[in-house]
DNA sequence: TTGCATTTGCAACAAAGTTGCATTATTATG
DNA sequence: CATAATAATGCAACTTTGTTGCAAATGCAA
């Protein structure tokens, strides 16, 4: 038998994985992100936490949360069309790296798209490249729906 | 003899012909707008003006003389990656659209690469592309030289 | 040149996001 | 199971970005 330090429920040995920890915050944030329709952001996020419990989750704490989810792969972090953070559960099991993300301007949302990878450009002599990012922006299917 | 108003130095008719008053303030920030070679954020336009002529032209106003432009025509407004909005000029003197930019990480000098742009990418239905932005970065090659 | 609506500058405000630090919670280890 | 190490949290204060109201200045038409 395999007792597991706490609870393996899932979710947490999920987060486990990536090196952190299984907080009670991170893995009620994940939740809520992936039984969200659409991209959400940090003030729509705090007033999901305070509906469900009042005064759960501080401010900054959520932030945190949010970001640490994006920068371990369990969330895509984009700004909106005006310019506020979005945050969305992303897809378990897939390497993003292979692939090209189309960005909705909209709603934040990212989608994979089937894509060969463009090749590297030549570049002038001297000129060293580091990082080559291919950016699509449009509206997503959803939001083209929804907004006319 | 047409004597025009006061002076009729082409962008200010340009400015005129929306129906608005072609200020001071509006010339400068547009003629900004068409000298820069990628979208400027707010607060990049306010160090650019206050460089060539310190306290030049509030905060506030300059913030209120770029929505102007935009909602008129003159400039496109859009979020960047970290939610700042930038401001770029709708009819600059150069076309930025048709090459590629490359990014000094240790200067911020940005530099126009010849290569030909990737061919669009199939997008799933309903979905609209309205940007695509190949996005290299590295060292220069001044930079490179100096460095090491 | 004058009248008047449009712009500007100023001050104050608001929203979004960040930082430093003391306290608390998670987890590996004995 | 106890506990020490350290990662995460909460709190307060702060920064950046953007907005609003209003009095003073400016552009423009007549």
């Amino acid at each position: 038998m395999k007792p597991a330090s706490k609870a393996s429920s899932g979710i947490a040995d999920t987060l486990r994985a990536s090196g952190g920890r299984a907080t009670a915050a991170r893995m009620r944030v994940l939740a809520l992100l992936q039984a969200a329709i659409s991209p959400s952001s940090h003030s729509e996020m705090e007033a999901l936490l305070n509906k469900e419990q009042p005064a759960s989750i501080d401010r900054v704490t959520l932030y945190r949360v949010l970001d640490w989810l994006a920068d371990n792969g369990f969330a895509h972090k984009a700004a909106d069309a005006s310019g506020v953070f979005r945050y969305r559960a992303s897809t378990p099991n897939v390497d993003h790296t292979e692939h090209i993300h189309f960005r909705c301007t909209e709603c934040g949302g990212i989608y994979c798209v089937k894509a060969p990878i463009p090749r590297t450009p030549r570049l002038p002599k001297g000129f060293h490249l580091t990082r080559m990012n291919l950016d699509l922006q449009g509206e997503c299917a959803r939001c083209t729906t929804l907004h006319r």
